[in-house]
DNA sequence: AACAAGGTCAACCGCATTAAG
DNA sequence: CCTTAATGCGGTTGACCTTGT
């Protein structure tokens, strides 16, 4: 156990790489994929150890990698996964097409982190920070603000620290989120959906284990509202199945080739409960067959792959035993 | 121009997990 | 089941860069 065996080897190159060894590399991997890591050092000509060329080719080398600055959206994402899954870098990288965890966690200690901070957010924790550790306002001053993942503010900082877009007809004010119960739970994992009314859009969390629920919720299950610790009114919903729901589990086709796949609640907006479907946006990802026979009851995924037709006040994406999940509607402060 | 301080980021280290024999 | 090798991950380091004095 412990270090590698290729680390003991003598006279193994360290440190930064020159741009005739990323050539020897990009070159073998190119002709020949990497197959055995351990042994792509000699088979590409390379004095270096099997492990430092797969973080070469990881972190510098693939071809899909994106570079540059992070965009906005990338950033508040990181900050949002961030809340719920804590350092898991790999896994946050997984939903950011292009980067790597490498590249996230740099970005996340240089940049991410301050601001938070300098937002008066523990970047830790994700909750306010004591007053006596806020900086002053003029400290604050011209750093843009970092988005805040939801399950983490308070309605005042919705209002004002957030970085959202203004809600237009095309980008619906966002009406609620979810919390999962617990960090690190796997039981629900929902905090990082925002739910426009009009048009909820949502894209499969790969770190989920278990499967893929995805539900609406009608007022009807709601159990009444309360004000979590952040100042937040939480709704509670006591109803184990949401009025469609099913939960579909995880298989290759649907994570690895299209972590993008989407899937869209759309309709016009009426106070009626015939006015919404569904739509599966990528057939190839979720087809019928890939969906399990683990769905909550008979006859809602028929109802759901016609693209029926329901009012979704709320609508989550969890993992786990449904039975387990209690889901919390978080109204939106504005 | 020279230096110091702080920031950035590529790469390494060491541990945990998984796979193979 | 045990041992060993391979792989993956998160934390850390240190070289390089930028900015301020």
């Amino acid at each position: 156990m412990g270090r590698h065996s290729c680390c003991y080897k003598q006279k193994l190159r360290k440190g930064l790489w020159s741009p005739e060894e990323d050539e020897k590399l990009l070159d073998h991997i190119t002709k020949f994929g990497h197959g055995c890591w351990s042994s792509v050092p000699k088979l590409a000509g390379l004095q270096r150890c099997g492990k430092s060329c797969r973080l070469r080719w990881i972190n510098y080398l693939r071809p899909d990698l994106k570079r540059g600055m992070f965009s906005e959206e990338e950033e508040r994402l990181i900050v949002e996964l961030h809340a719920v899954l804590g350092n898991r870098w790999s896994q946050i990288a997984s939903r950011l097409p292009g980067r790597t965890d490498n590249e996230i966690k740099n970005y996340w200690n240089s940049c991410i982190k301050k601001r938070l901070k300098q937002n008066g957010i523990d970047p830790d924790t994700h909750k306010p920070l004591k007053e006596d550790h806020k900086p002053a306002a003029a400290e604050t001053g011209d750093e843009p603000p970092v988005a805040v993942a939801p399950s983490t503010t308070t309605p005042v900082e919705n209002s004002s620290s957030l970085s959202r877009e203004q809600p237009t007809s095309h980008n619906p004010t966002p009406l609620c989120w979810f919390e999962p119960t617990s960090y690190g739970s796997d039981a629900l994992i929902a905090s990082v959906v925002n739910l426009p009314r009009e048009e909820a859009c949502f894209q499969p969390l790969q770190y989920l284990e278990g499967g893929i629920g995805i539900g609406i919720m009608n007022p009807s299950s709601s159990s009444g509202s309360s004000v979590n610790s952040s100042g937040v009114e939480m709704q509670s919903y006591n109803s184990p199945l949401m009025e469609i729901s099913g939960m579909f589990p995880w298989s290759d086709q649907l994570l690895l080739p299209n972590k993008g796949a989407e899937i869209h609640i759309e309709g016009e907006q009426e106070n009626s409960l015939a006015n919404h479907s569904f739509e599966i946006m990528s057939e190839s990802v979720l087809t019928e067959e890939g969906w399990g026979p683990t769905a909550t009851s008979d006859g809602q995924m028929d109802r759901l792959r016609s693209g029926t037709v329901v009012d979704p006040v709320a609508a989550a994406i969890y993992v786990g035993d449904e039975s387990t999940c209690s889901r919390r509607r978080v109204e939106d402060a504005r």
